[in-house]
RNA sequence: GUGGGUAUAGCUCAGCUGGUAGAGCACCUGGUUGUGGUCCAGGAUGUCGCGGGUUCGAGUCCCGUUACUCACCCCA
């Protein structure tokens, strides 16, 4: 036990496990690659300002989740509590909106920091891909980014998560439903910091989890009763594409995302095994976004899948990922001599593309050939001096305890050709 | 920020109304002078989270504290 740990709220990815959070990582990118979505990187910290404007004031993510820090020279920053602002503020930034090819379409991998209570499905460090495809209203985007999301889920072998869809209108519709939405929840018995939700945002109210919360919101005003035309026809395309996608999804009229800058299609995918988290990743339109944060009108859609959420997913539905294992042969020599020959296979097998590992440390035969059971190892190639006297190795298949002497110099081929 | 639970071997946990610390798995050694996994025989392992209190005596009871964890809130 070391004198430190990590730190609250975050954890350690280590072998053998951490194997299966590439794997998920891989495999939400896949689609992305697949459908004309380029890498994008981003600064781990930004300029506090990116956030407070485009996440929105009022969020909990800006109000008291972020990681604050002041530079020597007096810049303020923040650790990144989430992708899209980022990516945004990138695009702008190099001007690839003015390249003449929209959407810029933009995907990344990487970590994000919130300050919060941990618990189940919740860290303080926490690790997110995501798309976004900037500078295009097109519902088929909309449509585009949930099925890719689907289809990386599905990969995965995920089976029960669902997707919730909604319109939250814009800028035409939504204040209309605000003021609305205000008149009825000022006429209900709320605690303080909900009324006060009330003024700020108040389509968060309607997201709150407390019994006595929702009792008291059946009759609430429904954002879709206020939709205006535009909004309606185009949340009604979106929906239609998915169907003809085969992509099953429920509407859910309360659903509101955490980050004020969305409008129109909103949607989130939800599972059941991440404890009393449900999410498992979400996103939405934008179209207002890239105005807040000082550049031109570029309506955009995104989302952000959460890969430690969807391990836990993976988890809860019993689903072992099938990785290829990490070494496909392993080395065992017996002496000096076979040290300095057998590391030369080694080596020669891993520049042919095989997975290959060796028994360092000068151990005994027994300990070695344990060691080469626990790689997972399918062989070993095992010489001591009476094989080398003879020009062979011993390669043994260590599932079946088979055992055959093989010329030194046919061991690499020997081995490609038993592996294909 | 608020509330609940837990803390004993490397891991998962048992340990009753207080009486000197246990299991399974894992690990190590041997059965095999050059062969793993299986099997058999043997072996090592603990400041019982930390600090105080009650008691002849505390892993066990009480108080405090820290960490972890779950939930509220919020979100990926």
């Amino acid at each position: 036990m070391s004198t430190f740990n990590a730190p609250k709220g975050t954890y350690d990815l280590l072998p053998p496990d951490s194997a299966k959070f590439l794997a998920v990582r891989e495999a939400i990118a896949a689609p992305l690659r697949n459908s004309g979505y380029g890498y994008v990187e981003t600064p781990g910290f930004e300029n506090v300002e990116l956030f407070a404007r485009g996440v929105g004031e009022s969020t909990d993510i800006v109000t008291k989740e972020m990681y604050t820090l002041t530079t020597k020279g007096g810049d303020e920053l923040a650790l990144r509590p989430e992708g899209t602002a980022s990516v945004l503020r990138a695009a702008l930034e190099a001007n690839l909106h003015k390249t003449g090819n929209l959407p810029v379409k933009l995907w990344y991998s990487g970590s994000y920091y919130r300050y919060e209570r941990p618990q189940k499905g919740r860290y303080r460090h926490f690790s997110q891909v995501g798309a976004e495809a900037i500078g295009a209203e097109d519902p088929l985007l909309d449509a585009e980014l949930i099925i890719l999301a689907d289809q990386a889920y599905r990969s995965l072998g995920l089976r029960e998560f669902r997707i919730l869809l909604n319109s939250l209108g814009d800028k035409e519709c939504r204040p209309v439903y605000r003021t609305a939405l205000q008149d009825f929840l000022r006429g209900l018995d709320l605690d303080e910091d909900t009324r006060r939700r009330v003024d700020i945002n108040p389509l968060r109210v309607l997201d709150d989890k407390r019994p006595d919360v929702q009792k008291q919101l059946t009759g609430a005003p429904v954002l879709r009763d206020y939709l205006c035309d535009a909004c309606k026809a185009y949340h009604e395309e979106v929906r239609e594409l998915l169907t003809a996608a085969g992509v099953a999804f429920e509407d859910d009229v309360k659903l509101v995302r955490g980050l004020d800058y969305y409008t129109r299609t909103t949607f989130e995918f939800v599972h059941d095994g991440l404890g009393s988290q449900s999410a498992v990743g979400g996103g939405g339109r934008y179209d207002g976004l890239s105005e807040m944060i000082g550049g031109p009108a570029l309506p955009s859609v995104g989302w952000a899948l959460g890969v430690d959420r969807t391990v836990l997913a993976l988890e809860a539905e019993g689903i072992e990922l099938e990785l290829p294992p990490t070494t496909e042969v392993f080395a065992v020599p017996l002496g000096e001599e076979a040290r300095q020959v057998l590391f030369t296979t080694v080596t020669e097998l891993r520049r042919a593309g095989v997975a290959t590992d060796f028994a360092y440390g000068g151990k005994g035969l027994k300990n070695a050939m344990k060691s080469a059971n626990r790689s997972g190892a399918r062989y070993a190639i095992v010489a001591g001096e009476r094989d080398l006297a003879e020009g062979v190795v011993q390669l043994k298949d260590l599932e079946s305890g088979e055992q055959n002497p093989v010329p030194l110099a046919e061991v690499v081929t020997t081995l490609l050709e038993k592996r294909a």
